[in-house]
RNA sequence: GGGCGCGUAGCUCAGCGGGAGAGCACCUCGUUGACAUCGAGGGGGUCACAGGUUCGAUCCCUGUCGCGCCCA
């Protein structure tokens, strides 16, 4: 029994633990062992994510995906699983015990913290796993992994090692992306340039052995610079090679003002000469581009900041060598203050003493940390990089050969763009929540890496009594105690980038390496489905990792999907306040709704601009078929056991049938080729215009009648349709098409688990002439399966669309008329149907029942010509005439019959322009120019049918 | 500066070589045997602009203007 209405919260409620108590999204379910498995593997969210719409949209499309591909039988794995998300997640608990006034995260000590940060995990990480059960996600939640549990971070430590052993992870000292806030190295992609108003300042460098007069600019050169306080580690002046205003000068020194420091100016063509003076200073140790310049010009790096971006000078010894004596002022004054605080500081000193010689407004891109917002500073220090360049080489080769596609094509291009171009990867981060990187140091500094903490000290040890640094007895001694050895083998404290052990996430969490059964059966996977912001971040690393590990990629296709912003278009942002809460949405208009918008609004390679209308819209959607299934329940509409759609005798019934098959087709090839919103529409017409308004309208007639067989074969084909229905609509709307399969009928098991209406693609061209191909003995293709659609699945039945086709739009023409006509709903009008042929007579009696009702009409009746004074009308090639003498406006109906001859004459015009058209008919294809002379005989006929109905109307004066 | 994409009905968007479409909004009408979270009907667009290719351009090409996003 259905109940009245349709209330979303309770059936996902029920419906859930359905599935739930089924074990219906479990991978390997026994009755589908020998089934073709389909994965799609999750993106992980992050342990301290909550459900955003992004995420939404991500599942709900993975969803659909596998909830289709489960019903075409196959043995779905959906991985579900979260990241451990270093930065976010340190930061939340970091926060949090600040909060509680507890002591931080330094006076806890490592081991202490970490025990915080897994225990916060437990308390209130992983929110978002339930989130996504309400979203209706059909993972195979048993299986969940995360990318910290026991198993992944023993993968890590392998993967790592190997790396290393094959010289594809190294240490560098370089320059990195420094976060000064959360005092960690970053990589390039968490790296935001943001455009920033701020100043260029122009300062005078004196040049040696000259005496700097202000006014004298001989005795001096300008250099521009957006970052003054870094000329404390200035080591060249830089002027371009080109430049004839400096040529003379190339070679010479200046003294650095302030420091005293004599330091070089050299040529290279970095310094571009459009910019500033054309003279730029160097500071290799706190500039990309610098460091490059300096490594030319093996210059000096003279870092003068310390880890939290304040100045530091005491004690540096890069600083203070070579510098003349009586300078301990700027030392002392400048030590430990903030790099912005120096920089007005600097500033000032410069104008006090002439070397400023302007100040210019300026914009430019400054980077800032993505997670602490705060100015990166590049930053010399040592850390682990892997060679991207190397790996990302087999990973371009296979999106250029095509064993992985995306999908829409065009993200290919930003893919190749980047990984030409692909910088070594920064994996260190100076966290404590991470995979703590397998490395181990001896006094000199050496490397031990290893799997374990066992095999790294032996190699250690074994090295050291080696070389005699220490005795075979004092290395048995610190193999056996930990606490002998704690001064001599220092493990590396840093922790590998959250997104090293994403970039496993496809095997690693199928069990590699510890067990090969699921990485045989499921790697790769079928399909990636992601957003574009991490094709860098997390794609390409994948197919890096991938290809290297599994010598396969991981995903033939990866879909990339849109960003969704709110109604204008902007991107959601907590700061912006315009952040759409999916599980609001849920609550308001239940699970189902939601999941049907976003699937409606994914084209192609478009943004997703969410307006709450369309998810009320989709909610009103649920109850449309909520009724439908009540109407049929209430007319006793079931299915009999052994029905078959295709030998149906009504018309009606075959129609529907045709219909039916139609828009299963519709939404199969949609989804099969990832047009979510085409499959969607499809469904979305077929139960409204085409099941509810149509078919249903037109059964009602036999429905309530009397028993008969024709009354029965409608009930069973209502039901039978119905199920169809709920069987094309269940990826979409999974849990009201579940509670509505439960309480239809008897069910022998879920709906989400039920056969697929359509097993086999039904052909497209391309694929019969492909077909054609194979018959013709190609050897390329002879091997494809040939699918064949049964005959159930290709059932169609022309001859009755002509006639439902017909009487839809004959009601659809009178009620516009009516309309049209101001003629109320209570006045019956007869209906003449005009020189019908005897079969046209037996259609109209067959429905004169609904036309009646739906069209308002009184008598039926047949004449050879029509009545003076009727309005006529024009269906499918056929004549109806209105008899409305008296009752309606002769002049609004010529004004209407004006304008349709208008219509008409334009119609012919154009046709006539195309076919008078010597050139149009020589060139246009056979079947354009037949369809034009088509087009051209309906309009003339209807044009004289016209004409008549116009004459027709004199008589009604 | 380089790349990608977008300008189609009031709004949000499909369509992408042969007669301009949907949903929402709007207007009119409706207690018709599931559904007012509904039904019936209707108005509304030089498909940004300018050239070109073509028998034919909203669709392909070039340029201009406007708007996003990504990378320097």
């Amino acid at each position: 029994m259905i109940e009245k209405t349709y209330q979303p919260a309770d059936i996902e409620a029920r419906m859930a633990a359905a599935w739930e108590a089924e074990g219906a999204f479990k991978a390997g379910r026994p009755e589908r062992r020998d089934a073709e498995p389909f994965t799609i593997m999750i993106p992980p969210p992050n342990v301290t994510g909550s459900l955003h719409i992004g995420h939404a949209l991500n599942n709900t499309l993975q969803d659909v995906l596998c909830r289709f591909e489960r019903m075409r039988g196959r043995d779905v794995l959906w991985q579900p699983g979260m990241d451990h998300a270093g930065i976010a997640t340190q930061m939340v608990v970091e926060r949090q015990l600040m909060e509680r006034k507890e002591p931080g995260r330094r006076e806890m000590g490592r081991e202490k913290f970490l025990e915080r940060v897994w225990q916060w995990k437990a308390e209130s990480g992983g929110l978002i796993i339930n989130q996504l059960k309400r979203l209706g996600a059909s993972c195979d939640w048993d299986r969940e992994r995360f990318t910290m549990d026991e198993g992944l971070s023993r993968a890590v430590v392998k993967v790592f090692v190997e790396l290393h052993a094959q010289g594809l992870i190294y240490k560098d000292k370089r320059l990195v992306n420094w976060d000064p806030k959360l005092l960690t190295a970053i990589s390039d992609l968490e790296v935001q340039q943001i455009e920033v108003k701020g100043s260029l300042w122009h300062l005078r460098y004196p040049l040696q052995g000259v005496t700097f007069d202000p006014a004298n600019p001989a005795t001096y050169i300008v250099v521009a610079t957006t970052r003054p306080e870094t000329m404390l580690g200035d080591s060249a002046v830089a002027v371009n090679p080109e430049d004839d205003r400096y040529r003379h000068l190339v070679g010479k020194k200046v003294v650095l003002p302030l420091v005293g420091r004599l330091i070089p100016i050299v040529a290279d063509d970095y310094s571009d000469m459009e910019k500033g003076s054309g003279a730029v200073k160097i500071t290799p140790a706190h500039d990309f581009n610098d460091f490059e310049v300096g490594r030319r010009h093996n210059l000096p790096q003279i870092n003068i900041l310390d880890i939290e971006g304040k100045v530091a000078l005491a004690d540096n010894e890069d600083y203070l060598r070579d510098l003349p004596v009586g300078t301990d002022d700027l030392v002392n004054e400048l030590h430990g203050m903030d790099r912005f605080a120096a920089r007005k500081v600097i500033v000032q000193r410069m104008e006090d003493f002439g070397f400023l010689e302007k100040i210019e407004p300026h914009t430019s891109m400054v980077p800032h940390g993505d997670r602490s917002g705060v100015v990166i500073e590049p930053y010399l220090t040592d850390q682990w990089y892997v060679d991207a360049q190397t790996l990302a080489r087999p990973a371009i080769a296979a999106v250029r050969s095509g064993a992985t596609t995306f999908v829409p094509k065009n993200w290919e291009k930003t893919y190749f763009e980047w990984m030409e171009n692909i910088q070594p990867w920064c994996i260190s981060r100076q966290l404590w929540w991470g995979h703590q990187i397998p490395a181990w140091y001896g006094p000199d500094g050496k490397v031990f890496v290893a799997e374990t903490e066992e095999e790294a000290v032996g190699k250690a040890l074994g090295y050291y009594v080696e070389k005699d640094m220490i005795t075979p007895e004092q290395g048995a001694e610190m193999a056996r105690d930990p606490a002998a050895r704690a001064d001599f083998i220092t493990r590396d404290e840093d922790v590998l980038d959250t997104w090293f052990s994403s970039a496993l996430w496809p095997f690693t969490t199928l069990g590699w390496p510890d067990d090969a059964t699921d990485v045989a059966r499921y790697y790769p996977t079928n399909v990636l489905v992601t957003g574009f912001d991490i094709i860098f971040f997390w794609v390409a690393r994948m197919m890096m990792m991938g290809l290297h590990f599994m010598k396969d990629v991981p995903f033939p296709t990866i879909y990339i999907h849109a960003l969704v912003r709110d109604e204008k278009g902007a991107k959601m942002s907590k700061s912006k306040g315009n952040v759409i809460d999916p599980l609001n949405l849920i609550d308001t208009y239940g699970a189902d709704a939601l999941r049907f918008t976003l699937a409606a609004m994914a084209a192609q390679g478009r943004d997703i601009k969410l307006a709450t209308s369309r998810v009320e819209g989709y909610r009103n959607f649920a109850t449309k078929l909520w009724n439908a299934c009540r109407f049929a329940e209430m007319n006793g509409c079931a299915l009999p056991a052994k029905f078959d759609h295709t030998h149906a005798k009504e018309t009606l019934n075959r129609w529907i049938a045709h219909e039916t098959v139609a828009a299963t087709r519709e939404v199969t090839e949609a989804l099969e080729a990832y047009r979510f919103n085409d499959a969607a529409g499809a469904i979305y017409r077929f139960v409204w215009n085409v099941y509810c308004d149509w078919y249903l309208e037109l059964a009602k007639p036999v429905m309530m009648g009397a028993d008969s067989p024709a009354k029965a074969e409608t009930q069973a084909m209502v039901a039978w349709a119905r199920d169809e229905i709920l069987k094309l609509l269940h990826p979409f709307m999974p849990f009201i098409t579940e509670e509505l399969w439960a309480v239809t009928a008897a069910r022998p098991g879920l709906l989400t688990l039920e056969d697929w209406p359509l097993a086999k693609t039904v052909m497209s061209a391309e694929r019969l002439q492909m077909m054609a191909m194979a018959a013709s003995g190609d050897p390329l293709i002879a091997p494809l399966p040939l699918l064949v659609p049964t005959d159930a699945e290709g059932f169609s039945d022309p001859a009755a669309e002509a006639e439902i086709g017909w009487v839809v739009e004959l009601i659809t023409a009178i009620r516009s008329l009516r309309a049209e006509m101001n003629i109320t709903p209570a006045t019956l009008t007869p209906l003449v149907l005009i020189g019908a042929s005897d079969d046209i007579k037996a259609r109209a009696q067959r429905w004169s029942d609904v036309m009646k009702r739906l069209a308002r009409l009184g008598d039926i009746s047949f004449a050879d010509r029509a009545p003076d004074g009727a309005v006529q009308l024009l269906v499918r090639g056929e004549v109806a005439a209105l008899p409305l003498k008296g009752v309606i406006d002769v002049a609004a109906e010529r004004a209407r019959l004006t304008k349709e001859i208008a219509k008409a004459d334009g119609d012919i015009k154009r046709v006539d322009a195309k076919l008078t058209n010597e050139k149009f008919v020589a060139n246009a294809p056979d079947e354009i120019v037949e369809e034009e002379k088509t087009k051209r005989a309906d309009a003339v006929a209807r044009r004289a049918k016209l004409d008549e109905a116009m004459e027709r109307l004199k008589g009604a004066e």
